[in-house]
Parts: C-alpha cells; structure tokens; sequence
DNA sequence: TAGGCTGTTTAAAATAATTCTAAACTGCTT
DNA sequence: AAGCAGTTTAGAATTATTTTAAACAGCCTA
C-alpha cells in the first residue's frame, strides 16, 4: 500500500519530469519526489543534500545544484537569494512575498494578496517589469 | 583653490567618521571621499578598489570590505544583496526602493514616495518589521 | 613631543557557495 | 542489443568574502 502509493507519486513525477524535457533519472526523480510531495517549502543545495542522504539516495552536490537550476528554468521552482550568500529554491512558484528572519535564517512566505502595491513607477526606457519582490526583513 | 576644495571636503569626512567612532586613517577617508562626495550611487567592493587604483590611493581589498562593512553598521550606507551573489553598497541610506536590470547588473533606484505598500501583513509572534525591500525586476 | 596602548591595515591563507571539466555512465530510440 | 545524446560525478576551479597574525599608525598622556 506504501508502495502503490510511492509508486504512483513516482509515476506523477516521472511525467512532471517529460512535460518539461528532463530525462527522469533516478536523481531527479528522488530530488522531485522531496520538492513536490510536501507543501510549498524553501530549500538550500545544502539542505537538499542533507535529505538525500537521510533517504538514502546520495548523488553528488553538483547534481543537486544542476538539478535545482534546471527545474528553475523549465518553472518548477523559483530562485531567492538574501544578504547571506546563500540561494533559497522555493517550490512556490506563484507569485507572492517572504518574511526574512536574520536570526534563524528563516523564510516565511507571504500570499501575495497580503500586499497592495500601488502606484508602481513605469520600467525606464524599453524594460518591462518581469516581477516584483517584496521581502519584509524582521528584527 | 581645488587643493582647498580637497581640504575642506576632507575635513567634513574626517569629522563625519569621527562622529561614528572611527579613526580618520588615510584608507577611510578616502573611501569616504569616492563615496560620499558623489551624488548617491551603488559600489561593490571590486569596483570601489578600481576607484582607488585609478586615484592612486591604493589599499588592500580587505581594507575595503572591512570599511564597507563599518560604514554599513554606523548606518553610512545600505547592503543590497541580488542574485548575482555580489553585496552592492548603496550610499543612499533613505528608505527607497530598487529597480534591477539583470541584463547590465544595473540598480536603479526607485523613492520610496514611488511606492505605495498598503495591507502590509502583521509580523509572526514578538518579531518587528526592520525594513520592507522592494526590488522590480526588469527584463 | 616621545612613548606606547589600541585600533587599523595588510598579505596571505581560509572559507563557503557554486560552477566547470572531462570522463564514466545511463535513458531511450532504433 | 547498440549507440548516441543527455546526465552524473569527483575533483578542480572560481568568486566573493572573511579571518589571521603581524606590522603599522592614530592619538592620548606625561
């Protein structure tokens, strides 16, 4: 029963994989099955690996981190990057806000309709505005 | 006359960095010099250490780093951090907003009076709002 | 005005996150 | 089953930044 579950969750994934043009190997398929089965998270590289390793399914940390920027780029995920030097993969894709805790490092995702931007000043020249990050810094 | 000009600006540096505790050397107030005579701008350290080579005021690039970061904590400037995992250090130290232009690395800023946040959400449990960052992606 | 204490600067090494390289490997099409 | 193209990998390379420990320089005091 666990198993027909897993199995179809990995069968969900694996097509999530071919929609996007990415061959679903064992790698991307564990890396997608940590992402997607769990409500919208934050990861870093780093933190990804550590899950890996607990699961058993070690791949070397630059797979992760080619993992990670394809999914970006085909739209599975969302890059953010903060004053630490460390970039956050957001398995939320919506368009929407974050709290940033300096303490813990912690980011807490703001529904974007929590915030009423008005009056956005007009792009320069010929740019368009591609989006627009708020991040709500705590103390 | 410029060599008076040179004196009399020099002189406000001095005193400014004397108000915040930090000893006048010759690296900080020229740094103090390349930043706060110009109009308001964003620098990172690499290009902050071009400004000096070209003015022959040579100096260790952990001199520069160790400078921004003290400015940055007597409130002299504001870190901007991006995706492109370079710390820009913006001399306009207003609550203000930013444009960014992935294309050139450009920040442009925005007035804060160019945005208006309405409906901001309450912070989670004792935690306070430190500041609200806004950065409109160009593309 | 000369010590000398303390804060600063520096070269060089260290760190940390991420990317690159080139070789080994594996899905998938035929 | 075979082989090409796409992937993974270990390890080296890169990049931005910080640390270390020693030399140096402001500035206070006598």
């Amino acid at each position: 029963m666990s198993d027909s579950m897993n199995m179809s969750q990995t069968g969900r994934h694996i097509d999530l994989l071919r929609e996007k043009n990415l061959r679903p190997t064992r790698q991307r398929v564990a890396l997608a099955e940590i992402l997607f089965n769990a409500p919208h998270h934050h990861v870093s590289a780093e933190q990804l690996r550590a899950e890996t390793q607990k699961r058993g399914v070690s791949m070397s940390l630059a797979t992760i981190y080619n993992t990670l920027n394809q999914f970006t780029r085909v739209g599975l995920l969302h890059e953010i990057t903060l004053d630490n030097n460390v970039t956050y993969f957001d398995t939320n894709t919506d368009h929407h806000h974050h709290f940033f805790d300096p303490e813990t490092n912690a980011l807490i995702d703001i529904p974007k309709e929590a915030i009423t931007l008005k009056a956005l000043p007009d792009a320069p020249d010929g740019r368009e505005v591609e989006r627009v990050d708020v991040v709500i810094r705590l103390s």
